[in-house]
DNA sequence: ATATAATAGATGACACGTCATTTAATTGTC
DNA sequence: GACAATTAAATGACGTGTCATCTATTATAT
């Protein structure tokens, strides 16, 4: 190889790389349960933050900029997730867990510490907040680091 | 919070974010030479590998596990590539980077040279050096890591 | 009060990614 | 040589993600 940028385009692949291997690893548990990783965040962000528009959602979601109503439409089509017209200004769509969305979210937080433990198998505390101070520079200043913050994973 | 997985969880968003981030950050540069993140992978990996079959080019990418035929299709349809079927084995598919493709390929060098550039005023080289190390530990034993090895980025 | 601007969400269009299945070609076995 | 097994690639189906545009509703400016 012998390149100016060695490390710095083994960093780009390596972080594509570790998002899809995690990504795959936890889509293939969450298949038991009928959902997908995307659906497992809005069930978690919904679970901490009731009836919150759909705009906010996108404002909370890492796994999507934007507002994601087709998401959220394959989530309603599903029986997860209920859409109320807010009544005071009808342009709002407030969101709601259905008891199904509900029983997901226990099953979802079973499976995400499943993964969670493996990584702690594989890293120590240190090494992880090291990481995520170093992660986290590269997101500073972006929508997705306030999303972070908002979410509650501040340094 | 006062989560037992706290960092854990905070790691597997900020890996997200940051794919996201640099994700964007590439196709809005890659943008000005209509092409995409996954087509200039392709590119360069044809680049340094002539002439292999589709199988060979999914072994090789991260961007894309299994074989890459649609992402292929559309790369042929923008003229990029040229699909040759072997002639010994008519079921291989023998890819060839185009003229167009040739001269995309010093383009998309300079892009990526500015992001790793960018990445290089973020980060120490030993910071780099460090975390892939770490980051590599995640994929080790999976296909994703013997595909970054083929390509030259073995520890 | 009405015209205009701003805002939330829906939708069309496109490019991925992934999985399962199908098709076409070649290899191996008898 | 005929037929089953194997292999490479194509394809169908689905769920994202992203961008631009459209629609409906509310706020504002005069």
């Amino acid at each position: 190889m012998n390149k100016r940028f060695k490390e710095a385009e083994k960093f780009r692949y390596l972080i594509l790389a570790v998002q899809r291997h995690g990504n795959k690893l936890l889509k293939d548990l969450l298949k038991e349960i009928g959902i997908t990783p995307s659906q497992s965040e809005v069930i978690s962000v919904l679970k901490n933050n009731e009836n919150i528009t759909l705009k906010q959602l996108g404002y909370l979601l890492i796994c999507e900029e934007g507002s994601p109503s087709r998401l959220i439409d394959r989530m309603v089509k599903e029986q997860l997730i209920e859409r109320i017209k807010d009544s005071a200004d009808s342009r709002f769509v407030r969101l709601k867990l259905t008891k199904l969305g509900q029983e997901k979210y226990s099953s979802i937080l079973e499976i995400e510490n499943g993964v969670y433990q493996q990584l702690e198998n594989i890293y120590t505390n240190t090494e992880l907040q090291k990481t995520n101070e170093l992660l986290d520079r590269f997101i500073s200043d972006t929508s997705l680091s306030e999303a972070l913050n908002k979410r509650g994973f501040s340094c």
